[in-house]
DNA sequence: GTACAAGAGACAAAAACGATCTTTTGGGTT
DNA sequence: AACCCAAAAGATCGTTTTTGTCTCTTGTAC
């Protein structure tokens, strides 16, 4: 019932970026200096960032990561999302086999009801707002 | 970033026990076996909700556990809080020293936000109105 | 005082978390 | 082409949390 490190982790980066001017490439070394994360965890989480398309990287002397799209236009769900897994209130909203004993849930709809508020929310504000 | 199975398990419990005759006590063998939870472990989750003062209990013959107040009065936050520790979108919210690097953190505000809201939710759903 | 059931506490396997390290791949420079 | 540089990928690893189980104790009713 919480983010974990790797959340507040690429959410820390991922304003460290949005403060950059966009497109310049910033070392991963420097982003976790800065944001005082360890370096190769930061790394790992960027990778995964890379991969699903939130930032841009480039390899080599000159290389580093960048914002794949302005910051005001990647949303903190987004990127908390990419990190952590969809956000869901309790496994039986996504996997139907935990939750169908007898099969009806009453508290089902509370789920459902709690994920769309968290998810709007989170929606709702971008990177760009959370660099004050 | 979900409910335990312990969270669950209670939930499944109390919902159980809400159902049942005011007053009634119930043996948590009844409740484990009815609302498919292992017995041993659902054992050790009343005892916490006990000495929480959310479910009373009796020993000896005749035991067993029921609800310590009208199932309309028991919020589903109370009984998630009970097992599961207050909710919290981030340690950074609860714990100051996980948060204040460089003094001000533009993330917080929307945690709790966020908590705020699901708390809301939580806290108008009754035990009673999740029995149908 | 005996049977019954909850309370308390120790213990343990399995999964998730929080990293770290090494090797590989790809891009720039000389 | 040779060489550095930095990200990509994957293996590994210690710690904590989760998900239980078991045993023993305590209290209650008959």
């Amino acid at each position: 019932m919480g983010l974990t490190r790797k959340g507040e982790y690429a959410i820390r980066g991922m304003v460290y970026l949005a403060r950059q001017e966009p497109g310049k490439l910033i070392l991963v070394n420097e982003i976790a200096e800065t944001v005082d994360v360890p370096q190769s965890f930061l790394a790992k989480i960027f990778q995964g960032l890379t991969r699903l398309g939130l930032v841009r990287s480039s390899r080599g002397a000159g290389g580093g990561f960048a914002l794949a799209r302005p910051a005001a236009e990647i949303s903190l769900r987004e990127v908390i999302e990419a990190v952590e897994g969809p956000i869901c209130a309790n496994r039986c909203v996504i996997d139907a086999s935990f939750c169908d004993r007898s099969g009806n849930c009453t508290v089902h709809p509370v789920w459902h009801r709690v994920q769309n508020q968290v998810r709007g929310i989170l929606d709702g504000v971008s990177l760009a707002e959370l660099c004050d």
